[in-house]
DNA sequence: GAGCGAAACGAGGAT
DNA sequence: CGTTTCGCTC
């Protein structure tokens, strides 16, 4: 283990072989990539088409780029950087027709894999076990990611196997309009590189150094990428930080960097300690909370500046006077917007704070939140986009087929999907030959014969046209404009369409690639792509969004256990280890100023609740001071909760009552022992996944 | 089948 | 509280 302090960047680059660089917060991290990109290419005269580095955002990518531009003094760099999954995309494009499947494949984003769920677990038979869309999506991601792992054989609890037939389900509609969704450009990529040996090693060839940013939010199957691209030249070189893994919900695993030097025994790990971004209060406190954490690496940060404000603590009555301390003190202390930031742990949070700045006039960006891609009316028109290069995607036909409203409402269309069902067709087949169908209403018949020509027509012109002119067309012929015309909020959402028509325009001019690609890529963007930091507005965000951003100011709100660490529902199984990474990774955007808040009420879904004040808060210790004329309001004890039931005499049909939901009945479990769970249904209709161990819950007899 | 108001339902974080 | 679904009427 080496540790380098200031300017001994040179001493991490230079060597051949495995690297793992642990880089605490503010420590020059991406500074050490760009020297290492820059040294190889510089010092050793490697050509930049054989670095490859990978990223999470495309955000990072960009940045990496253009200092690595900068910093080799030309325009344009011709190494491949960019996200994993922008990877894996690019590969598939060349290579998926190895895997025995098309080449003009569509890319399903989180929304479209949620209508597709939610209709797959409507049409469940009813034995099946209830289970949420969102926790099937989860489920499968999770299994997915494993890419090597065999399924295990025994089907588990009544949950798990109607996740596994909603996996059957899903896939088949996946495979059926030949779509891939985020995982797949991921566990793919792993097939194609461990069945095609041959195509390992034109790769493994190509790209002689592979770097990774951000390593500890790795998943398995981003692992095995890696691994097995770098099998045969060793030089992989990736760098991350331990205290700041937050994705374990989306499939990253910790163990990849806490086990990398174990997994490749002849790597060097080098130590970034020395943090250049905050001030030390910043940082004594930041420490301090993540210092709980047990399972870690260890690092003790120092930071190169000495003085510096305290960390400060506010304690509001309710969200409400959270917020409008937030906008009061930042104007007080006449901060330029662009140098603050609030984040938060939930979206949700975000419209108290919107409402005080606008209240006062202040600018602000929320960044993240509804994503622009995600909105409606994007959602429809790039349907019909997909439709005109794959007339067989049932999946967008669905959703457009009668937006704006044209004649074929539900009943026609269950006659339609019947239809297509039992002869095995897609649904726009089927629309084909409707006009010799007299089952059906003329009306519908007639509007079917106009979809189909229109779709044909169109899919004629996206043959020659340009994108922007392509989709101006479409809109025109569907009437959109005049559809959303008349709704709320039209002139938004005419605003939408056009900066749509226009991002489809720029595309044209910058890309040179087709409809196909164009739709492939949009499943990629994020919103925090095009954020641009030096706007003069506060911005607004997510702790996992700040995720390697910086500010001068920030403001933490709602720092209250349940929310910051935040325990879903009556799920006491969440890690308070990951939510104390979030918060140190929150706390360490600050350069020069931190002020933590919370609040002694809040109102959640229209109610208002009790909240007690975060245990992060205390961690911090003596390096947070309470707010100038404001009390720290003495930290009230968990009122003590019913004896538990016991875990054993859990089974489907159990009548039980809680202490505050009252009684209800066992739909199922899963886990063992003392981790066991179940869910309830209770006579409120509500339903909740409880840790029987811990919820307040008595067995009723009968 | 469309359109509207009422009722039910639902928000953790996001490539 | 905000959004989606339901169910009734035209």
């Amino acid at each position: 283990m080496i540790t380098l302090n200031e300017g001994q960047y040179a001493a991490v680059t230079a060597p051949d072989g495995p690297a793992l660089v642990l880089a605490g917060a503010g420590s020059g991290k991406t500074r050490v990539i760009i020297e290492r990109l820059a040294w190889l290419v510089g010092e050793r005269g490697v050509n930049p088409r054989h670095l490859l580095a990978l990223t999470f955002t495309n955000k990072a990518a960009d940045e990496m780029r253009r200092r690595l531009a900068l910093r080799l003094g030309v325009d344009r760099v011709s190494a491949w950087l960019g996200t994993f999954h922008a990877f894996g995309l690019f590969l598939l494009r060349r290579e998926i027709d190895r895997l025995g499947r098309s080449k003009s494949f569509t890319v399903f984003d989180d929304r479209d894999q949620l209508s597709l769920m939610k209709r797959l677990v409507k049409d469940l038979p009813s034995t099946c076990a209830a289970v949420s869309p969102r926790e099937a999506l989860t489920w499968i991601s999770h299994l997915k990611q494993r890419a090597d792992e065999p399924l295990a054989g025994e089907a588990g609890d009544d949950a798990e196997k109607t996740f596994r037939l909603l996996w059957a389900r899903y896939h088949e509609a996946l495979d059926r309009i030949s779509a891939v969704d985020f995982d797949d450009l991921l566990v793919l990529l792993v097939r194609l590189l461990k069945e095609h040996p041959d195509v390992q090693e034109k790769y493994q060839r190509r790209y002689r150094h592979i770097l990774v940013d951000e390593y500890q939010d790795t998943n398995h199957a981003q692992y095995l990428i890696a691994k097995l691209l770098s099998r045969g030249h060793g030089n992989l070189f990736v760098v991350g930080d331990e205290d700041q893994s937050i994705y374990s919900w989306r499939g990253a695993d910790i163990n990849n960097i806490l086990d990398f030097a174990r997994d490749f025994p002849d790597a060097l790990v080098y130590r970034l300690e020395q943090n250049y971004r905050s001030t030390k209060p910043i940082l004594e406190a930041a420490n301090a909370v993540v210092s709980h954490n047990r399972n870690r690496l260890g690092k003790k940060l120092w930071a190169a500046a000495d003085a510096g404000e305290a960390v400060r603590f506010f304690l509001a009555g309710d969200g409400e006077e959270e917020a409008h301390f937030v906008v009061a003190d930042l104007v007080k202390q006449r901060f330029a917007p662009k140098q603050v930031a609030v984040l938060f742990r939930t979206n949700a949070q975000s419209r108290l704070l919107e409402e005080a700045l606008r209240k006062k006039g202040i600018h602000y960006i929320v960044v993240g939140g509804i994503k622009f891609y995600g909105r409606k009316e994007i959602k429809d028109i790039v349907c019909y986009l997909r439709l005109l290069v794959n007339p067989a995607d049932d999946e967008s036909l669905r959703r457009v087929l009668n937006v704006p409203p044209r004649g074929i409402g539900g009943a026609s269309f269950e006659r339609i999907e019947a239809y297509a069902t039992m002869r095995g067709l897609p649904l726009f087949q089927v629309l084909r030959e409707i006009e010799t169908d007299d089952t059906l209403a003329m009306r519908a018949r007639n509007a079917a014969a106009a979809f189909v020509r229109l779709v044909d027509d169109l899919a004629l012109e996206a043959k020659t046209s340009a994108l922007a002119p392509l989709t101006e067309s479409l809109i025109e012929r569907i009437g959109y404009r005049g559809y959303v015309e008349k709704s709320d909020e039209k002139d938004f959402r005419i605003e939408i369409i056009d900066e749509f028509v226009s991002s489809c325009a720029q595309y044209d001019v910058a890309e040179g690639k087709g409809l196909q690609e164009f739709l492939q890529d949009l499943a990629l963007v994020s919103d925090t792509d095009d954020y641009d930091p030096e706007q003069p507005a506060v911005t607004l965000m997510t702790c996992h969004s700040a995720k390697g951003l910086e500010f001068d100011y920030v403001y933490l709100v709602g720092l209250e256990e349940g929310l910051l660490p935040l325990v879903r529902d009556y799920d006491y199984d969440a890690d308070v280890e990951e939510e104390r990474r979030l918060c140190y990774v929150a706390m360490t955007r600050a350069r020069k100023g931190l002020t933590l808040s919370a609040a002694r009420s809040r109102v959640l879904y229209g109610r208002t609740e009790e909240r007690r004040v975060s245990r992060f808060v205390e961690e911090a210790g003596t390096a947070v001071s309470p707010c100038a004329d404001r009390g720290r309001a003495p930290a009230k004890k968990k009122a003590p909760e019913a004896a538990s039931a016991d875990p054993a005499k859990m089974k489907t049909g159990t009548r039980v009552r809680h202490a505050k939901f009252g009684p209800g009945t066992v739909m199922y479990t899963k886990g063992s022992g003392d981790k066991l769970k179940a869910r309830i249904r209770f006579q409120t209709g509500r339903t909740a996944l409880l840790m029987v161990k811990q919820a307040p819950l008595e067995i009723l007899e009968g």
